[in-house]
DNA sequence: AATCTTCATACCGTCAGGTTATATTGATTG
DNA sequence: CAATCAATATAACCTGACGGTATGAAGATT
């Protein structure tokens, strides 16, 4: 006969508690309950695990072994309640989370840090991809929540979309670039410069083409691409290259002052910046913290590129 | 709602067996009761353990670490388990044994020691006392078993007595004694030395005058007085002084070469070395372990005595 | 598509363990 | 030492968690 955690448990309630009708308080049981188990636990071990007729109830030598162990039960019981509680509550557990390149580095990495220290027991696995790839991530269920640029009417099936952010795409440059102390540039300004290029498959690609055919630039020198944010941050400070961005990605350097926008404006893209995720597939609650997280720092955001931007239209 | 320690163990089963069917077996259960309960623990829990619809049964992030906690049960689980066994075959746990100072020093410590060789997980808790007071003990609950010279229709109500050895005293010199080299002894040669007497109250004491007078010896001086066995063949050791002893205690040190026994011989007292335990107190199985081995040790003691006799007597 | 393996569901019986009420029994005290 | 108190044991009853077998459903494999 296997012998029962609870009973373990049970005995060393009992002892910790001091006698049975206590022992029973704690366990949230009767006191009739726990004296018939403990006889039952008697009977079926052949052994005496409290002395027969002493009134200040004494374990024997076998149930106080026994109760070390319950005691073990009971941290690994409490521990497991705690577990599902944090769990639950997505104050514990794991997020895997991807995006385009651009995004994931130049605005969501640090919404990821001040979530971190918000809540440093969920684990964020982050990775990179397009619309195409993480729509199959997410199929498959390698991934919880994508983040992305999409157009409403392309958001593949299955799968839920969730627009945080209008895009706005603007023309940047490092803030030691010519063109950056003016206060407006022209056509033929811009012409003169090269330009780095996102990754060719990147939809910021095809922002960089249709932007500045939006104003008229059609020929345009490439001097650079294929490099992440990081890189392209690096190549503009040393150099005179332009480049296209997300508003929100400058706006997030305006601190760090490694990059500034030039007033131009460009044509906004079809595409919205959203999060997607698995419709029948049940989101965890760590994904679910996650999510409003990057809900409310967006609104956040939003709010305050917006008041940068009355600035801006103010000063002039 | 509290957390069942079982189920923890049953996730840890079938997470390292590797599916439903094979923890099963592991759990000594039918499939479909794990498969229920982990769909009750599931419901209970508010969220998935195992990743629906994948058929390498794959545990959620939750379960693993709920399995976690579910190890540490099982482990403490089959530590009671054993504990309970190694218990119940007396192969671990306390003997609480007292007995008459000379016999625990000069016998019984040795059958100790091998009994801890053999049973290394029992403990023995010695202490020493006479007859009144190892009854007292005994009653009270304070000591499991003790070893005392007793006769046998003065044997204290509710107790039981096991005797083990008659009793046969000696007088006993140090090997350096002129009288150790005699091989025969008249009461002449004795009257001339000093004795050791042991302690007052004690039965040996007794045991020293009336055997002294049983020789027609009534005038002795008595040196030193009091001490235990370690300090009479100290003293005894170190002059010239005679003493009685039980030979069974004289025996044990033959190998030690500390005492030897004057060939005359003694009145027997009508007491028999035995075990006393207490009768309506259930015996734990450590005890019981101590006091079988103490029987067949006691047994093989008498018959090297009888050997060691045999031969004594051939040699002259 | 067919088959195989594995998991889920249905249904039923049993017993551990929950409850309340009450008896027993060490311990305490005047 | 009787009386009293407090704690445990017992009785009687009931519920539901969990055990089993039989069978359906669904991934995985060929």
């Amino acid at each position: 006969m296997k012998i029962d955690p609870n009973h373990l448990h049970m005995l060393a309630a009992i002892i910790d508690a001091g006698g049975l009708s206590e022992g029973a308080v704690v366990l949230n049981k009767s006191q009739p309950s726990v004296s018939r188990s403990v006889a039952m636990l008697e009977q079926r071990l052949g052994s005496r695990l409290f002395e027969k007729g002493k009134r200040p109830l004494r374990p024997t030598e076998l149930c106080q072994t026994l109760a070390e162990q319950g005691r073990i039960v009971g941290h690994a019981s409490a521990a497991a309640q705690t577990a599902v509680e944090l769990y639950s509550r997505g104050k514990a557990g794991t997020a895997r989370v991807a995006g385009t390149p651009i995004f994931m580095d130049g605005v969501i990495s640090n919404m990821m840090a001040a979530f971190q220290t918000a809540y440093p027991d969920v684990a964020i696995h982050q990775s990179y991809g397009y619309l195409a790839e993480l729509s199959d991530q997410l199929g498959v269920g390698n991934i919880d929540l994508a983040i992305c640029p999409v157009t409403p009417n392309e958001v593949p099936p299955h799968l839920n979309f969730r627009p945080i952010m209008r895009g706005r795409n603007v023309i940047a440059c490092a803030p030691s670039h010519p063109l950056a102390r003016k206060s407006s540039v022209k056509l033929e300004d811009i012409a003169a410069y090269p330009w780095i290029a996102p990754p060719a498959g990147s939809p910021l690609y095809t922002d960089l083409k249709t932007a500045l055919e939006s104003i008229g630039i059609t020929d345009f020198r490439v001097s650079f691409t294929g490099g992440s944010l990081a890189s392209i941050i690096s190549v503009m400070a040393g150099s005179d290259a332009l480049t296209v961005l997300p508003y929100s990605v400058v706006f997030m350097q305006r601190t760090a002052k490694t990059i500034t926008a030039l007033p131009i404006k460009l044509l906004h893209p079809e595409r919205e910046l959203g999060l997607l995720w698995h419709l029948d597939r049940p989101m965890r609650p760590a994904v679910l913290r996650f999510l409003k997280f990057l809900e409310t720092e967006f609104k956040g955001l939003a709010d305050r590129i917006d008041e940068r931007g009355r600035e801006a239209i103010w000063r002039r």
